[in-house]
DNA sequence: ACGCGAATACTCTGATCGGAGTATTCGTTT
DNA sequence: AAACGAATACTCCGATCAGAGTATTCGCGT
């Protein structure tokens, strides 16, 4: 009962033994040929234990095993009337409730004054050429799904994707040039940080005299009086 | 050496040690209190962990052991030469470089066709007003930050939160209104299919006889000639 | 006729994770 | 003054994961 409902994958299996009894490598070959695997991570080390915990909370069962000459045993499993209901509440809950992820973006921005301003904008402007890239590849390949006439519902993850990238672009973007121009609130005293230890000054040195170091607003923000709980860095 | 870079909480201890030596719940605390537990996923198990594995790989040393009382021992930590150049260039690394990640609505949206449409765009609409809820109480955190001249470098990652949010709400009701009105390729079959289920055909009946239960354009789809290599569902 | 790479179909193992559990102390209430 | 909850500072363990490794067979070229 532990920590059901973690990978989707096992989401995935549920959704081809509903289609009709397979084993697994049938199943990671299938969801491999769909592109699955685009939007679903898979690797058999996982495939196996997800299958296997699948079967023993009932929701799938072993139908039968057999073997072809000396291969391994292929053991095909088939979906229960349980398998099929969880596949449709636990479907249902991905669509309708969104959950707390952690992209590593997210984690990279919330460690961002660790570089220095410039580089940090060299970078983002770099990742944005790299999103660019990916965008493309993905416009080339929706060519591709249009021409052989493939329905758009069986691409909407896809089109996700692009809506998803096409906004993390533009907000990068964004960011890397706010903080070339010092739009970005907060970039000036960043800047003058790096700029200070580049002459060899140390942190504690420049947090000890503030008004020697740095200009009256950011000098102010330093030293404050602390009414509101609120803290710098 | 196995899967460094893996944990982005590694990151965020070494951002923590680069301004000062800390013990591990020291750690945990500052990163709470700055609200980078937003951004990084912190979990007692995977921080000590964490922290044994930097140690391991020389990147930050026991600097000493101390206990208050009986306590549990305090043991404070300090970055290394080392770790400060890892800090940097893994940091480089996740800014420059985008990596597929797997968001659970790319999952979802992957298998939609196994639920009903009407349904789908139900579930759907569900999650635009959580959407909106969230991005509500986001801006509520931005408005209260601004009273607090909390710099705006500060808080790019919740910046980047929204941004992403909006994003994947706006894609989410379009989806969602494309799906009701049909004007999303492929609907007019999805439809159908749950519609002759709820009447008692099975899917094998519907896939033998196609022109007998779809119309022309659909069933042309369901028997291709195949010059591509492209197949339905 | 035989060698070789690709495909088939898993198995195994060490690492990592998540989260519940533990033991102590401090501050506040009753 | 005793009791209680909150905070401190971890420890432990089962579950899960990633991905390298294994063994067999098939098809194809020479």
């Amino acid at each position: 009962m532990t920590r059901r409902r973690s990978n989707p994958l096992a989401l995935a299996v549920l959704a081809c033994l509903i289609e009709r009894p397979m084993h697994p490598y049938e199943i990671s070959t299938t969801l491999r040929e769909r592109g699955k695997e685009q939007s679903i991570k898979l690797n058999y080390g996982s495939l196996y234990s997800v299958v296997e915990s699948l079967q023993k909370h009932g929701l799938i069962v072993a139908q039968d095993t057999q073997r072809a000459g000396r291969r391994p045993e292929r053991t095909t499993y088939a979906v229960t009337p349980a398998g099929v209901d969880e596949f449709e509440d636990w479907l249902a809950e991905l669509l309708s409730t969104p959950v707390k992820e952690y992209p590593a973006l997210e984690a990279a921005l919330s460690l961002l004054p660790g570089l220095a301003p410039d580089e940090a904008a060299r970078l983002l402007e770099l990742r944005v050429t790299k999103l660019d890239l990916e965008l493309s590849s993905l416009e080339a390949m929706h060519a591709m799904a249009d021409r052989m006439a493939l329905p758009q519902l069986l691409r909407v993850e896809s089109d996700y994707r692009v809506a998803m990238v096409v906004a993390e672009r533009d907000f990068v973007r964004r960011l890397a040039s706010d903080i070339r121009s010092g739009s970005l609130g907060g970039t000036a005293f960043w800047r003058r940080m790096y700029e200070l230890r580049d002459q060899g000054v140390s942190t504690e040195e420049m947090f000890a005299k503030p008004r020697e170091y740095f200009d009256e607003e950011v000098a102010a923000w330093l030293a404050p009086k602390d009414h509101t709980g609120a803290e710098p860095s």
